[in-house]
DNA sequence: ATTATCTATAGATCTATAGATAATGC
DNA sequence: ATTATCTATAGATCTATAGATAATGC
């Protein structure tokens, strides 16, 4: 019993802590970072502020791992993407306002001076743009049918993701996001050639 | 002289006011706006806190007057959009990080609840997106190139220049912004008959 | 008179530290 | 013993109001 016990303990402790994230993830969703309060995020788990501090110890060890949480989101896919799978995904974003708003909203604060995710951030879009080459060359190889190569593509297939989501968060209803996002990836793969 | 003078003090106060909302503009690229204090904007123009409210009376006051300086920066062009100059704006764009960082900043804190510029920015979006369709008909009649309609084209159109300057705020160094907008504007023009 | 600024200050927050108390698990 | 939580509180901010004082313009 003592080791299932002890065991058991570890399990409640990372449950927690879990829950702390996810409600983090609301709260900064809510206010954004800097206007989210450790208070805000403690209430709403059940615990006063300084209770919330014993799981993190500071805020921003509470946004690091919400960031770590980010990772996992999309951790499964990105392995390795295909194009029909990212169609997908968008489409699986659109059923999920909250957390694309979360990071939205972080993406946006990141950009000022010394926030503490814009490391993140810059790391991040390194990465996903190799990914979206990586993804773009197995599909078309060294050039699209429109000529540009993955590398120069990839920029722009993320620009799209990203700009359609704050359209759509701002106006969902006059914005389709899936649709928008199935047309770009039908504007890519044309070909000059298609016609005849 | 005395309708002189009085038109100068009008002139003076209204300079005053401008000095002010360049300097908002400038704290808020470093902070975003809910991180902005007023005593951060109020010590870059030499006043004290209480000194700026004489000015605007309430943080959200000013921030109305930061966005209705936005609405001036692209009001000349966007009277009337053409092709070849949203590529010449790009590159303009380019070149003037801070206000870029304002509005992205902006922006990114817009989409959570109850913002002050949330309005603001969806309503300007429904804008910017049927100046962009009506551009995109001017130039290319009621089907581009690829198909698609000038009003399914203008959000992509539009999230590739919002998610660009995202990635190249956060690594200038690896993202070259007119050029990958260059590379957009390509993909729009291209025709399935221009191989032949 | 009106406009421009200032000092003083109320009233809200917010993060983080210190240290007590209760519960859990060896 | 360690873990989970709590109360108390220091120390920073921040916005906005009240009201005084100086300068400007009729």
């Amino acid at each position: 019993m003592s080791y299932g016990d002890a065991m058991n303990a570890r399990v409640r402790s990372e449950e927690r802590r879990a829950e702390i994230v996810r409600a983090a993830l609301e709260v900064i969703a809510e206010r954004g970072y800097r206007g989210a309060s450790l208070g805000a995020v403690a209430e709403r788990v059940g615990l006063t502020q300084q209770g919330l501090l014993h799981y993190f110890p500071t805020k921003d060890a509470l946004l690091v791992a919400v960031l770590q949480e980010r990772d996992q989101w999309d951790a499964v896919p990105n392995t390795r993407w295909r194009m029909d799978l990212l169609a997908s995904l968008v489409e699986y974003n659109a059923m999920r306002p909250g957390i694309i708003q979360t990071f939205s909203a972080l993406l946006g604060e990141s950009v000022t001076e010394g926030h503490p995710a814009r490391a993140y951030f810059t790391d991040r879009y390194v990465q996903v743009r190799a990914n979206m080459a990586e993804m773009l060359r197995a599909e078309y190889g060294d050039h699209l049918p429109n000529g540009l190569t993955p590398e120069r593509t990839a920029p722009l297939l993320v620009a799209v993701m990203d700009g359609l989501q704050y359209q759509w968060l701002l106006d969902p209803e006059s914005v389709d996001m899936p649709g928008a996002f199935r047309d770009f990836l039908t504007l890519l793969g044309e070909n000059r050639e298609d016609a005849g």
